[in-house]
DNA sequence: TAAAATTACTAAACCGGTTTACTCAAATAA
DNA sequence: TTATTTGAGTAAACCGGTTTAGTAATTTTA
């Protein structure tokens, strides 16, 4: 049984493959063809088993009912929880997911992007690795759907799905305090977007109000492409301070998850002597020494709201303002 | 500035689409087309930022170029970083990658394919939850590309990617037995794939192997779509056991978190009294209590292999047999 | 010098849908 | 009875590529 096309239908049926077409797409009344034809129609597209072919409806739509999932990282399972629910909102709308991994590096994004496009996808829901607006427009383009998450950039009128930053910062940075620590680390990622401007300045407000002087060299900055030698390193180096660090927080998953590693191959004995902080939730902070208190984001939340005004763009050319969430706390 | 076709650049330089096709597809030289007509046609695309549009090459060449990633749960870890490295993998080959979840559920995924196959996705790479080769053929139908992992059918000339079931499973299992535990518990998932069964058969023999005689009451199935009310059952049954299990093989990372979190947080005072044996790896093993001796498919390799044979069957229409990679076994 | 080969290029069909602007016959309204 | 509306359907353009079969002019060969 090959393929069949609205062309043979309509040979088949001895109409024209418009009144085929107007059938199948449901406008067969609309259309005023005649009960008798329609039900010829169905009945020969249900024996034969007619699926309508995707790329010629999208070629001739300019629409190809795809929406792009770009993330650094897809096998982080901060980035998996939402893929799974970008795909469970998008399948309810009709809409396919493609994938791809930036590995954080720019000219990577920029070429998944330029393909994406090419493909004809109806827009992209990107935790970008872009470091400024320009960057940004350059690579998506003028009038291409988008919205971004986990990351957003400053002074812009993209739609955004963010998390309350400052606050969630800030509650992270009291539990540290409320513990005893005074000599609170950061371990942040190399970065001047919003987001992680927001963050910093969360923990530094919090240690204002409990009067803790803010100390720069307490602040480790990670080059997000390295983030594995980077957090040894920085771990090393604050483990050999005379003045030990009793507390960090972390401004995300990954440097966590490198960090406990560390502690527990290389400083085990420092493991017992640390409190742990950190943007994101991993199963692993259940279990792992240094416990770790996490600020989970919402990922199916975020999910539908990035589906939804992806979907507002493609449909009705409206763009949202971007939104912040708010996290829920994990003690540990 | 618009979007350009090969239709315009042909209007432009003032020739015929066809030869602005010949040159943009590199076969100038071998098409006759003169060394000034070439360089013309380039450079206004060049200009103008002409990409091809793949819809409609696509309809053209009767290939997407695209291949589906179908998996039960794409958050789950272990298909996270198959997922990554098969668009790694299927980047290089000039193919995306579309993904779809079915969570475990036959009819789900059904439609999942079909929808695949209207959007003329050249072929699929499935952890498919079909039970049998019946249900299998009529979802995936004849002439499909695909290739199976993680799980395959029984006497098929499928391919598949797979790993070593049954001597990772005696491997899993003696290790447990060398802790010189005598009453080690199965954790399976419900099912008649031969994965499973071969896992369970490894699980067997090693405790022949080691004279120790396998019971039934020992071993708990757990239906795969409602895993954590099952695993929490299976181990409140379990503990509540007069002579109860020492030591637990379960048969994939999902049923040994489910495990980990229902000791830890119903019955944390049987959490030390217990070892843990897994097939998957999970980065929370590391920090577990019980830690979990664990069984790290080679993600890379499977989805190297997987592309690499679902491309063979897309452009060459061979059809390789199945593999069985080894896992590397992490003892904690 | 006529026939054959080469160069440089093109018309048009095709992929499989959607959609606009008609046609023709029958029924209704004026 | 004629004009108008409605019913039932169609031809053909279009989306943007690829590809086959060809043409006309020039060059080479016999």
């Amino acid at each position: 049984m090959a393929k069949i096309s609205i062309n043979k239908i309509a040979e088949i049926a001895g109409v024209s493959k418009t009144t085929v077409s107007f059938v199948l797409n449901g406008r067969g009344d609309e259309k005023n063809i005649s009960l008798k034809t329609q039900e010829k129609i169905l009945d020969i597209a249900k024996k034969n088993n007619y699926k309508a072919n995707f790329i010629a409806r999208s070629l001739s739509l300019g629409k190809s009912f795809t929406i792009g999932f770009v993330v650094p990282d897809i096998s982080n399972p901060f980035f998996g929880k939402i893929a799974k629910h970008i795909e469970t909102a998008a399948e309810k709308k009709g809409y396919s997911v493609m994938v791809a991994n930036t590995n954080e590096d720019i000219s990577k994004e920029t070429n998944i992007i330029e393909g994406f496009k090419a493909r004809q996808i109806d827009g992209i829901i990107l935790a970008s690795a872009s470091i400024n607006n320009n960057q940004l427009k350059t690579m998506v383009g003028k009038d291409y759907p988008f919205v971004l998450f986990d990351r957003f950039l400053p002074d812009t009128e993209d739609s955004y799905i963010g998390i309350n930053n400052y606050e969630t910062a800030q509650q992270l940075t009291n539990i540290l305090i409320k513990k005893g620590h005074k000599r609170i680390g950061l371990f942040s990622v190399t970065s001047f977007l919003p987001n992680i401007l927001e963050r910093i300045k969360g923990y530094k407000d919090s240690l204002k109000d409990s009067n803790i002087k803010y100390c720069d060299n307490l602040v480790y900055e990670i080059d997000p492409k390295n983030i594995k030698s980077g957090v040894k390193n920085a771990i090393s180096q604050m483990i050999n301070e005379t003045d030990p660090i009793t507390a960090i927080l972390f401004l995300n998953n990954v440097l966590t998850a490198e960090a406990i590693w560390a502690i527990n191959t290389i400083y085990p004995d420092h493991k017992e002597k640390l409190d742990f902080a950190s943007f994101d939730n991993l199963d692993l902070f259940d279990y792992s020494i240094p416990r770790v208190t996490s600020a989970l984001q919402p990922s199916e939340d975020i999910a539908t709201y990035a589906v939804n005004m992806l979907c507002d763009q493609i449909d009705n050319n409206t763009v949202n303002k971007g939104i912040q969430l708010n996290t829920s706390i994990i003690e540990r």
